[in-house]
DNA sequence: GTCGATTACGTATTACGTAACAATT
DNA sequence: AATTGTTACGTAATACGTAATCGAC
């Protein structure tokens, strides 16, 4: 039978070039590789090289094989992934999502309904890894800045987060009742790094503007208080960590980008495990939330 | 590693239901098939069954790696096959064809294009069949009655071919100079099996009709020497198998299904194989062209 | 007692390595 | 001479079969 082995040593063939050279990486002999590649092409009833007296080259067959070969080792890496993901899935809760928030009201009402679980979270901005990983298991549940229509997944709203620009009261912003991103473009901005998909949003509201992002949380504050510059707060951050000192004022900001909804989506088997989370992030607390 | 062999026994296992079974079918020992799946269990790095002391059965992992493995398995039985169709390409020509016309035509050209080459046909109405066929190698060319817009594939217009409908001068719709399917529907008429996709545009277009298919041409042709029944001709047909003996009249069908343009498609790597028809097919003389 | 699964151990298949050879550079 | 590929043959890895054991029905 064609083995999958077999199937390495073609591909490995292809990129090395030479029997020899491709042996030497598969760390078995040439002669060993040579025999290997003959069975193949006897198993599937065609030729894959052109063969001169010291020379082996893919013929169009081999060419094709070692693509579609390709595809299909990609694809077994891919279902190995997929079956450990999912075995983890029945141990662990992996949480994904478009912003921070979520993770952590998600892990404050996950670890007090499920103590004993381990809770992991990945933030990342593009939709299409989150959705992939809930596909193949590496998230148990993701969320989402919309909700989507899927008949494989449920779809629930969690709670909504609104911006503010945070500034200085000296600072000639700071007299606004309200705020638009058109007002502010221009301005530099402090940002931390890790704020999902927020980061794209600022960068297309406020194209003009010097987004100065900041990866240490603790630097993050320090430059809040130590300089005039705006940064942006929620009003969610502002239950979360509350900064009564810092002496600044928020100002809400009127665009929609400003305003975001966060949809949980499982997988239907999870309904039992996901189903209280509605409710319990409607009567969240987040001032008992914190971060990390 | 991970092989293929270890994957038809987890399948097999899913199929039959107890390692005993599955052993018998596969023609191994029972303790051969339990260690080789301890051993995919340790390279995929999860358990797939639930051992109980004399019962084994697969866990919700182990009915995911089935459910995975068997698309696995099917997608590398199409790539060996895709191989073997691609590798026959290179020695022979085979025509998939939505109607008999364009075959007869095509291996007419073809022949004398390449003689020593081996020609095949298959006639088929379904168009996925075709274009699947086409992707898989299994068709080095194939004819709708419609252009396809593929930047893998050329797509060249064969020649139109035109219905008719042939009664015996005394038939009541003799008179006619021309007839609309609607003239026709109720009428039974004689049918060759072996007409592609004329196939469905005759259930399509007179669904009234009761549609007397001869899968025999000897047997069809006695019947219409013999009976006063309706069939239908075209203007190729009239052409390649002249019959002014059998005393019947054609009359032109107005219909737009009547009328069919045809078009031959085939990959880009097959340009210098094909290159020839376009012009072939323009000049052919339908009256050396015989079928089968 | 029969059936199904696992473990232990010896066996056989088969892929592999070594050696020798041929041909090209 | 160095490199590349093939063939022949002995070897070693490993998958397999047999026998024994345990437990469930």
């Amino acid at each position: 039978m064609i083995e999958f082995y077999q199937l390495e040593q073609l591909l490995t063939i292809a990129r090395e070039g030479t029997l020899s050279k491709a042996a030497e990486v598969l760390l078995i002999s040439q002669p060993a590789l040579t025999r290997s590649m003959q069975r193949l092409e006897e198993e599937l009833g065609i030729k894959l090289f052109n063969r001169k007296k010291n020379k082996i080259e893919l013929n169009q067959n081999g060419k094709l094989a070692v693509e579609l070969f390709e595809k299909l080792l990609n694809e077994k890496e891919q279902i190995i992934s997929t079956l450990q993901a999912y075995n983890r899935s029945q141990f662990e809760i992996n949480i994904g999502s478009c912003a921070p928030a979520p993770i952590w009201g998600l892990k404050h009402v996950l670890t007090k309904q499920y103590p004993d679980m381990q809770i992991h979270d990945v933030l990342d901005s593009h939709e299409d890894v989150l959705l992939n990983g809930l596909k193949n298991y590496e998230f148990s549940i993701i969320v989402l800045n919309h909700p989507i229509d899927d008949s494989h997944y449920e779809c629930v709203k969690l709670f909504e987060e609104n911006l503010f620009l945070s500034v200085p009261p000296a600072h000639p912003l700071a007299l606004f009742k309200d705020i638009s991103f058109d007002d502010l473009n221009g301005e530099s901005v402090l940002l931390l790094s890790r704020i999902g998909f927020w980061n794209e949003i600022c960068q297309k509201v406020i194209p003009q503007s010097h987004l100065l992002f900041q990866e240490d949380g603790q630097v993050f504050n320090e430059l809040i208080k130590a300089s005039a510059l705006p940064n942006f707060r929620s009003d969610i951050t502002m239950l979360t960590d509350e900064r009564e000192k810092e002496n600044r004022v928020a100002i809400p900001i009127i665009n929609d980008e400003a305003h975001v909804t966060y949809y949980a989506i499982y997988d239907k088997n999870n309904k039992k495990l996901f189903a209280f989370l509605q409710e319990a992030m409607k009567n969240i607390n987040w001032k008992e939330v914190t971060h990390d």
